[in-house]
DNA sequence: TCTGGGGTCCTAGGACCC
DNA sequence: TCTGGGGTCCTAGGACCC
């Protein structure tokens, strides 16, 4: 989908249209019928979630600081995130694809892999199908890539964002693949792209006339041959149709750093409001977690995690609570804080886990292990 | 004027087991 | 007194993505 909550905001309030339209920063109180707030001034933490392309022209972009995007773009409007909407209309845009062709990966809210192989007509046809099915249900526009795989579908959907729709074939890779940077590639990220640039390789052709060997000496062994392949638009992947959560959390940065000695109970209240809020998401998804961990980001925004592995699956806001403190012991709090995060791992399916418990499965299997034959 | 929130996957060391 | 080969689980950190 194309600058896709900022989009939908378009739909809510179509007189912004054109105009420099920010998405970001936290709920604010202020009625919109009082008038949009500006980017002017803006004092406090948060970034740029999406933005449109008019304010793109000043220079925002996803990622940055609001306050940087104020000096860049001071009258450029500032909406808060409404994820709720984003969700409802991103469900809606995934049906009217299904409806064309079933075969579908989720990758996140505004971005799926679609598979044509066994859907009929011809290719660009079926993709402007596709196109027009988005914005009859949706009134927003999105950008298709077809091609052989989903390496190269990602990098040819962004050739002509907005409203695009490349298709590419094998042959037209050296020619529309490899004049692009290497972050043009899904997983080359801006350390492997600084990396990559000491070796003077800043294209995908240049990658691609790289020795493997040479990748493997110095990216490892599985990632060098991995951006080998990739240069060379080799991707063998499936979709993948359906998984199970690995982890689900909740984390959040304060308005202004905390220390874990003076700012004690503020804390504690932030650390308990995230539990809360983690056990109702893993009971309305139906999991437990066998494992629990925190998140610390200090002043300085190093980051510290420490995990815990629980001996019974849990998912109740003071188990949480009282896991993370076994998380928390191990940490040396002697600095301000920035973030506060709170997450669940290992996750068993809750009815899964009460119908082998019921059944004494987990006694058996303990037995089973614990009477293992030796030699 | 510093840098959100929700995720996945990979690596690597150590404990522990047969 | 010194040392194997295979495996799993736990923990911590980091790169990357939407």
């Amino acid at each position: 989908m194309d600058a896709y909550f900022a989009s939908v905001e378009l739909l809510r309030y179509p007189e912004l249209k054109g105009q420099p339209v920010v998405i970001g920063g936290r709920r604010h109180t202020a009625a919109p019928s009082e008038g949009f707030q500006r980017l002017r001034g803006y004092a406090g933490r948060g970034v740029v979630t999406t933005c449109t392309y008019a304010a793109r022209a000043f220079g925002v972009r996803s990622g940055m600081g609001l306050m940087k995007a104020a000096v860049l773009a001071p009258d450029a409007i500032l909406l808060p995130g409404d994820y709720e909407t984003y969700s409802r209309v991103s469900r809606t845009f995934k049906s009217a694809v299904a409806e064309i062709a079933p075969c579908i990966e989720d990758r996140g809210i505004d971005e799926i892999f679609i598979d044509l192989t066994d859907v009929p007509g011809e290719t660009r046809n079926l993709a402007q199908r596709l196109k027009d099915a988005v914005k009859e249900a949706t009134g927003l526009s999105c950008s298709i890539g077809v091609t052989p795989n989903k390496l190269l579908s990602k990098i040819a959907s962004e050739l002509q964002k907005p409203d695009g729709l490349t298709i590419l074939s094998l042959d037209d890779i050296p020619t529309r693949i490899w004049p692009l940077p290497c972050s043009a590639i899904n997983g080359i990220g801006p350390k492997a792209t600084t990396k990559l640039e000491g070796f003077q390789i800043r294209t995908i052709g240049e990658l691609a006339a790289a020795d493997a060997s040479f990748l493997v000496e110095h990216f490892g062994k599985s990632y060098g041959a991995w951006l080998h392949e990739a240069s060379h638009g080799r991707d063998d992947r499936d979709l993948t149709i359906s998984r199970e959560p690995k982890s689900i959390s909740r984390e959040t940065t304060f308005e202004r750093d905390l220390h874990p000695r003076q700012n004690r109970e503020e804390l504690t209240h932030i650390l308990v409001s995230l539990c809360e809020r983690l056990a109702q998401d893993l009971e309305r998804k139906g999991y437990l977690a066998g494992s629990v961990g925190i998140k610390l980001r200090f002043d300085d925004f190093s980051t510290l995690t420490r995990d815990h592995a629980v001996p019974m699956p849990l998912a109740d806001a003071t188990a949480l609570r009282d896991a993370a403190r076994e998380c928390l012991k191990r940490v040396n709090l002697d600095r301000k804080l920035r973030l506060l995060g709170i997450r669940a791992g290992a996750l068993v399916k809750r009815e899964e886990y009460l119908a082998h418990a019921a059944s004494g499965d987990r006694v058996a299997e303990a037995g089973l292990f614990g009477n293992w034959p030796s030699e």
